[in-house]
RNA sequence: GGUUUGGUAGUUCAGUUGGUUAGAAUACCUGCCUGUCACGCAGGGGGUCGCGGGUUCGAGUCCCGUCCAGACCGCCA
């Protein structure tokens, strides 16, 4: 036997009884006539002590123990003569009789604590040291959670598991695949699926009503600190449902997620906005509506005044930066530097300073009178003290530099709370966006959405205006979820083909299945998928991901652990009929 | 594909205007120490300054190239 306890659970009340532990050697303190071992497992760390008149050998080896051997332990719980508060076994300690190295350990290159040494890459390397490490381990215990109480909540809504293939077919909508060559099939590929999208559109034509997957995913695109090439999914789908069943039902999922999983509980129902409103007020499809800040628009307020930048601009947009005023030059002109950075893209940034004395002062002081920023500051409700930012341009692209300034300025005044959860449904999705590399219109969510009926009648002659029955759930600014009313009708979807440049041939041989499968009776349907890695992180308070997955990839897509991808020998190349270029 | 930040001891970092033998902390090793728990004290070992080229009497430091890593843009139905 290895152990009678953990290292977590002994406590006072276990004094006088004879146990077993077994774990790794957290630290070893040698104090001449005594040593004393902290033995860390998963459950927690207790510390053994050995006496040198007592036991003087064991007393010697345990002091030669090295940070992270596996040692094996017997002996009496006794009290300890100077208790530790700080941990939960503090109160005693193992007067050890028998002592046992099961395995031996290298220095490991890092410090294997809280908060360790160690750097991003070396403890990437070393994944599996780092998940020996309390705060890493306790991120995989939320996900572990996370997806227990996901099953426990679905199951309940009477919701099937079922699992589809990961060795599909390639298609061209949507991100890039990652491609399986075929061996028995010379020439041919698989696609490992983006999502399981059009088998769990099949499964509610075959009755199942309910269905959901906890399910890897994989898209060959640039990585994020909040994207993997292969994710995690809560991938749902209902039959005979309207929008509002969806939501309500997953609504009811995040509710019982953070109430059982963080003890956290929203305040009513989930607030909701178009995304056209999204737009207008956030300029992001996503908002943080943990704060503020929301868009005004100056453009009417600005015009022929002198100041041609103004003049020249489809939208003159603001954000009024609360308590922001006693912004200094220098700080007014790094924000000026990040606005222009080629990320952000804008060309300059004009500042009102609302003072609390009731004055205004504005980088444009040359073209605007006092009365005039009044006015402005007026339409963004700013108050005294606050600092007015302005950016102007195309439309689009202003939205876009704004929302990622309103975020900026968020983070810069401390207005986003890791604790506070704010949750939105954004509805109303465009159906198409025009994509002017292509000259041709991209389903915006995927082509198996459905417009808005009321809609309908604007297919042929303004198809960028059609609105579609998709959503998506944001919380805290970050995208946890989406999803959409399918269409069910073999006459539409062949229609949506059309519409996004497919050939009649193209599209009954990429989607001619499911097509073919909606002529046998397909009920209506809908669903949506949570990203799992990302409502783990964002419970957790964290933008990346990466720690929220035991063996996630760097940057450039490598698993530095493993060292992959790598080459394959010629003879698995010519196995599977491929020649490398050059 | 692009922007940007970084790469110096096992690790995390400092290194001034280009100038003697490249430092600190921590980790590691040795010795001392009977109540530590970030133990303490004394000592010690440890460096191809990512790699290649250039400028210079002299390069960790300046220039060019390249590789690697992080963040971001493009991309991500």
């Amino acid at each position: 036997m290895f152990r009678t306890h953990t290292c977590g659970e002994l406590r006072s009340a276990d004094i006088n009884s004879v146990v077993t532990l077994s774990g790794w050697v957290q630290k070893s303190r040698d104090l001449g006539g005594m040593t004393f071992v902290d033995l860390r497992d998963r459950y927690g760390i207790t510390q053994l002590a050995f006496n040198l008149e007592d036991k003087p050998e064991l007393t010697e080896a345990a002091s030669k123990l090295g940070r992270e051997f596996v040692i094996q332990a017997t002996g009496k719980v006794i009290e300890r003569s100077s208790k530790n508060k700080n941990i939960s076994t503090g109160d005693i300690e193992i007067l050890v009789d028998e002592l046992k190295i099961l395995n031996a350990a290298k220095t490991p290159p890092f410090t294997i604590e809280d908060e360790t040494d160690g750097g991003e890459e070396l403890r990437a390397q070393y994944r599996y040291l780092d998940l020996r490490r309390k705060p890493v381990q306790n991120k995989l215990l939320l996900r572990n959670k996370v997806a227990l109480q996901t099953r426990v909540y679905l199951d309940g809504e009477g919701f099937w598991d079922v699992e589809t293939p990961y060795l599909i077919k390639s298609t061209p909508e949507g991100a890039r695949d990652f491609v399986v060559p075929s061996r028995m099939n010379e020439g041919e590929f698989y696609a490992l699926p983006q999502s399981p999208q059009t088998f769990k559109q099949l499964l509610m034509v075959s009755g199942f009503d309910r269905y959901y997957q906890i399910v890897k995913c994989f898209r060959d695109e640039d990585l994020r600190a909040d994207r993997q090439p292969e994710f995690t999914q809560i991938d749902c789908e209902m039959a005979f449902v309207e929008q509002e069943d969806i939501l309500n039902t997953f609504e009811g999922m995040i509710k019982h997620l953070f109430k059982t999983v963080r003890n956290y509980e929203f305040e009513g129902d989930f607030p909701r906005m178009t995304y056209a409103e999204a737009m207008e007020k956030y300029g992001s499809d996503k908002p943080d509506i943990r704060f503020g800040m929301e868009f005004v628009d100056l453009t009417s307020l600005t015009q022929n005044k002198g100041f041609a930048i103004f003049d020249q601009s489809d939208a003159v947009l603001a954000v009024a930066a609360p308590g922001a005023a006693p912004y200094s030059r220098k700080q007014l002109d790094a924000l000026t530097d990040w606005v222009r950075r080629p990320q952000i893209g804008a060309k300059g940034l004009v500042y009102v300073k609302c003072n609390e004395d009731g004055t205004y002062k504005s980088s444009v002081d040359k073209f605007y009178s006092e009365e005039d920023l009044e006015e402005w500051a007026k339409a963004a409700n700013a108050q005294p003290g606050d600092l007015l930012l302005v950016l102007s341009g195309e439309l689009d692209k202003t939205r876009k530099m704004l929302n990622d300034l309103r975020l900026h300025m968020g983070n810069e005044l401390g207005l986003r709370n890791p604790n506070v959860f704010k949750p939105l449904w954004v509805y109303d999705f465009p159906l198409l966006e025009w994509d002017e590399d292509s000259k041709r219109f991209h389903a915006m969510h995927h082509p198996f959405t459905s417009p808005k009926p009321e809609d309908l009648a604007m297919i042929d002659t303004n198809p960028g205006k059609v609105r579609a029955n998709a959503y998506d759930l944001a919380v805290n600014g970050v995208e946890l979820g989406g999803g959409s009313i399918r269409i069910h009708d073999r006459a539409l979807q062949s229609r949506m083909f059309d519409l996004l440049g497919f050939t009649k041939e193209e599209a009954q041989a990429q989607f001619g299945f499911l097509m073919n499968a909606f002529e046998y009776g397909a009920p209506p349907h809908g669903g949506l998928a949570f990203g799992l890695d990302r409502l783990v992180a964002t419970m957790g308070g964290s933008e990346s991901i990466r720690d929220y997955i035991a063996f996630p990839k760097n940057n450039s897509g490598r698993d530095v652990m493993i060292d992959a991808p790598s080459p394959i020998d010629q003879a698995q190349l010519d196995e599977l009929n491929l020649r490398l270029k050059k």
